[in-house]
DNA sequence: AATGAATGAGTTTTCATTCAT
DNA sequence: GATGAATGAAAACTCATTCAT
């Protein structure tokens, strides 16, 4: 009975000194950490708070992971890869409509910004990238870059095919998805109050597309 | 509104015990302390840092505020309302058409953020925000938020009188501005990439709001 | 009841990162305050004097206590109590004489005032108390007030039945033991000087309640 | 307008950066020190507390002492010369009665306990005497101990005349004081509580006295 | 003399990492 | 492997004293 009390056990399930499985323990302690990293910051985040949420002590993470950054490392490398396909969309023969823009194209970006760990880890990228700049500059060049250039082509031929109108969003795709993207970062900033919002955004969005690319009759 | 001094070695003038007035002690001290907390963040900064990039000892910082955590709420505080000012738009009786709207409304958005100062404090505010949830909330409430309903006004009040036509836009006045929003969020990722294509995207811009808010002949 | 380990370095034995007992380092981190808080006072004594005292590092205490202001507190709440209960006296069925007044009543203090620990307990809490003024008040609320009840219910007892001559000290039972608490106040003062009275002081006490208890003939 | 706000003015009254003689700033300084020295003890005093209690800054301080040290002692001095005489009985022809001891001898010390001055003197040599230990041997050998001779002379001539009982009390003077020192030592814990049993106490210890020390008839 | 900003040495507190158990 | 006490190197904060004004 230390005088001090602790608190905060997001994972500490049953457990109590558990032994698992390697690959289990080193998933559980990642998952805190992101979970840990993303609401606090790098440096900010302790090492008790991520042991507290991974359900161990702090001395058994060192038992898994060399040290706090080769934690953010790991972290980072496995939610980029998990989450940077996450927002892909099919180019397949189908006619590029309106109506295929919103679910193909649209649709994912919403969903994928309600999910936290998709705003937690584009959150760490924001913060902490600094920290890991290659991995800031991989994910942009991987991710970021080919996905502009991805809808572009989708638009081109939405346009050529006149399925699309041209005009100003087709001319700058971006402008296509930027009311997304204003939802994701509202997200970041207050998750409570951008998730009321989702349904009324995610519509209103829709309706300029329907508005703007919709091709003359 | 300027934004001189960007870099460190702000004060460290003339130094040898040199007595200051407090308030232009008190500015040195927050504009140091601006740079330095953009740089680190907030737990990273350290008051040695500060206090060098101010000109003057650790200890003396304590003879104008009370703790680390104040000079933080006293930046943002200042810096804030300085620069939330900075975006607001007159509401005058001249009538609303596009180029007023791109001229008075976006415009001095994307200025704003051509602005590495107004980059370092949002920045600030969605890093370290949650330092001081209150005051974050209450400068959401007292200047996000009313910006949006005198948008909202702005745009009635074209829409009543003919001179904007009345559409998804007008409807969801957000999306107005969304690209300005979403230029924001590229520069703090990568401040010199969006620097790059801030005059294309300002056009872009401008040309998506010329296409769907000009009235019909 | 004892007190043995009175001076510095009470546990720097083996050293060398000996991991210990909680409960074995919270009592030798106490023991070790106790000394140096009383030799020095609570603002005067360091948290490194502690450390070396308790044979530990000085970010080990913060293991067991979070701050110095805690460690002091336990340290009273601790101490009192066992010293509290040290001057406590039974009541029973036997008669209330003289003799058992000052076999249990007044021998029990002068016992208790030459511990040294008793002493330093009493001397910190009459120089440092008001830091903690709410326990202090607790105690004695809890401690000296009922111990003066439990006086004045023996005491009448004794008159009742005739074993104590009734008189201006049983009317006001602090009267009896007050010349202890000038030896206890003395003590303080000049502990060398207070010791080599200690048995003329005790006697001339003892002697001046027979001559006023003593019930007539 | 600084960002901190301070407190506490004892001695500030109309002042203002006014000029004063430097035998009266020293005695304002010299005051304001006794009460801040004897209500902290020296070390938790700050040279801020006493400048404010004497409504000057910090660095007028240094005009007139040289350090907090000197403060203490040039205090220690002055008080102790003050109020070592407070509690002295004339020793004249007129005969010695328990209505004399109680007037001459016991009321002066209630009274003088009831000086709020006094009992922080007795504070301060209490809790720092150990800082000017010259000071503590001064003062018990031309205080303390005379003090007790004189009392045990008057004694003697009372017992001698046979207007004084012999007993316990004329053999052991100190008893003859003892509630009253009690009574002071209650006064340094609580001193609100102590002044509000003042009345009851006092009469206690006469009534004691008056029971004891009369002569048999 | 008075002021209060500035200094710097000292002290408390934090926390990643290590290591005895 | 797990635990959590222990370490030690920062880092924040305090305050007597100095000194420019």
């Amino acid at each position: 009975m230390t005088n001090k009390q602790s608190s905060k056990t997001i994972a500490a399930t049953a457990a109590g000194r558990r032994r698992l499985s390697p690959e289990l323990r080193i998933q559980q302690i990642l998952d805190a950490a992101f979970v840990v990293f993303a609401e606090k910051g790098f440096v900010s985040a302790r090492m008790d708070d991520i042991a507290a949420a991974a359900g161990l002590s702090k001395g058994g993470i060192y038992n898994h992971f060399r040290s706090k950054e080769q934690i953010f490392e790991e972290l980072l490398k496995h939610r980029l890869n998990q989450y940077g396909a996450g927002v892909e969309f099919p180019d397949d023969d189908r006619p590029v409509t309106v109506e295929r823009i919103i679910t193909d194209v649209v649709e994912p970006l919403y969903a994928s910004f309600s999910n936290p760990d998709v705003i937690r880890i584009l959150r760490l990228v924001l913060v902490d990238g600094n920290r890991v700049p290659e991995f800031v500059r991989y994910w942009h060049s991987l991710i970021s870059q080919p996905y502009q250039q991805r809808l572009q082509i989708l638009v081109q031929k939405g346009v050529v095919a006149g399925t699309l109108r041209n005009g100003s969003l087709t001319h700058s795709p971006a402008l296509i998805v930027s009311p997304a993207l204003v939802f994701m970062f509202d997200t970041m900033v207050d998750s409570d109050n951008a998730r009321r919002q989702l349904e009324s955004r995610r519509q209103a969005h829709a309706r300029m597309l329907r508005e703007m690319l919709t091709p003359p009759v």
